[in-house]
DNA sequence: AACTGTGGTATGTTTTGCCTACCTGGTATT
DNA sequence: AATACCAGGTAGGCAAAACATACCACAGTT
């Protein structure tokens, strides 16, 4: 039963870490911030493995933790926008550092 | 023609960020990072609600991943002490900057 | 002798992730 | 005209991950 509605944004500082830690957050956190503003299916199609699912999910969380805009045009076929928020904004810096350390580090180079 | 075109940059989806991205891996990293070498229920205590299965399972892969270090003093009771790897220490610029970020928006702003 | 602390593992339950199918409505192909 | 495909997801069911709990061997403390 759902005593609590799971879309209730409870801002915890441990919270954060959790949103963060969540499989994929990381990566589609980074995907918009090199990518800027994008489509649903862009990003699924970059984020390669994720699920349609899991995606939704996670943008939808990210959403509810103020760190995702959805931005929904309501065209024939609708075109909704993904971007990051000012907040997740300040987080491009760490986003990228993390992205150098995890290339510097990469057991092989398998792409070039 | 390639499924991904136009400006589209895609991020590796290497191992690391998944690593990265587990349950309790980034709050484990944080905490052997301000904390230095720390031992098991040490570890545990302060990572307040993890388990020591999920803890265990972890501290393995991040040690796998070579981003922990697992030292074991036989003694009696065992002393088993983790740290990080020079890798991971080239983290903690970021672990740190991540964990100023969660703290200048802690205050619950559900307004907005 | 009973209890605490050490660093975990074994077991079973709950939550999460993920795959497949499907939805609505328009366009492109046949 | 029917089929197929695209958009951006949702629904259902199954698999994996996370979790709680008990427990291991051994030593010191009470």
């Amino acid at each position: 039963m759902d005593s609590i509605n799971k879309k209730m944004v409870q801002c915890d500082v441990s919270d954060i870490w959790h949103v963060l830690g969540r499989t994929w957050s990381l990566v589609i956190l980074r995907n918009l911030s090199t990518n800027g503003t994008i489509r649903f299916n862009e990003l699924k199609r970059l984020v390669s493995g994720i699920s349609s699912t899991v995606l939704s999910d996670r943008l939808t969380e990210l959403e509810g933790h103020g760190l995702v805009i959805k931005k929904i045009y309501q065209e024939i076929p609708v075109r909704v926008e993904y971007s990051l928020t000012k907040q997740a904004r300040e987080l491009e810096d760490v986003l990228e550092e993390l992205g150098q350390w995890a290339n510097k580090w990469k057991p092989k180079q398998k792409k070039d």
